[in-house]
DNA sequence: CACTACTTCGATAATGGTTGTCAATCCAGC
DNA sequence: GCTGGATTGACAACCATTATCGAAGTAGTG
């Protein structure tokens, strides 16, 4: 929010990197655990603090398992949702101006405001259906 | 799911009138703080079972807030979603059966089986927004 | 190159909602 | 009353996430 200085730092490349190499969802620690792996050193607590810090800046696509872990993704631009597959974390980028619009409808007629919405779809894919 | 006997106890009772009383969402803490306050005898870890169950049997609606608490509310009986006030709780039952009309379509373009879908809207109400 | 004023890092501790443990208790049905 | 499974509750364990705080990096200035 405050246009704080963000400096791009080794640490916050890698997780940037990590995260477009791959189009699927991840966790933090699935990440942590990776960068590791490949020789980046990098603490569990910035791993955190720079996906929080490019969901801040809609760099990536965030969403929450039914157990409360997050689920982060390299973004594309613009509002969107996603059709995740439960077995293998694949994600469709999916849009649906129609639930848009049905989103602005209902707000408005409760007369709320300050609207946002969550909209996911989970799922089994081809692949992990056998 | 694996239809176990389910026995009607006092606690059980307790916790589904507690929600019945309210039309708003309520986390587990806070039932159990209210069932105490109200001389009701119930352990915490007894609250989460039968909100647990409830749910499982679709007797309670659940959302996570932002901060991963979950949130319970006596539910109205057929799919739904709501509209949540993020100030007072208050909460809208909504249906949208484009909505579910296309989250079912998409779902089959891209071959997904076995497919849930959460739709939430949170805002302010008007109370709320003064 | 010093000196300074930041930001950032990372090991670790703390947080907090939720779930597991397990002995005590309840409750049908015999 | 007996018995066996269901249920309870105090408490510990879990675990993703966040806070802490001293150390380390990084401009910018002269
Ligand atoms: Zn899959
Ligand atoms: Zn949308
Ligand atoms: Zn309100
Ligand atoms: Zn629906």
């Amino acid at each position: 929010m405050t246009q704080t200085t963000r400096r791009p730092t080794r640490q916050r490349r890698a997780v940037a990197e990590a995260l477009a190499t791959s189009p699927e969802f991840h966790s933090a620690q699935q990440l942590h655990a990776h960068l590791q792996r490949e020789g980046t050193k990098i603490g569990l607590a910035t791993v955190y603090r720079a996906l929080q810090a490019m969901s801040d800046d809609g760099d990536v696509d965030v969403v929450r398992t039914d157990d409360g872990e997050s689920l982060y993704r390299s973004c594309s631009t613009g509002h969107h949702h996603h059709l995740v597959c439960r077995g293998c974390g694949r994600a469709v980028e999916i849009e649906g101006p129609a639930v848009e619009r049905w989103a602005t409808r209902v707000s408005d007629e409760h007369g709320f405001v300050d609207v946002e919405h969550t909209v996911e779809i989970f799922g089994t894919c081809q692949d992990c259906a056998d």
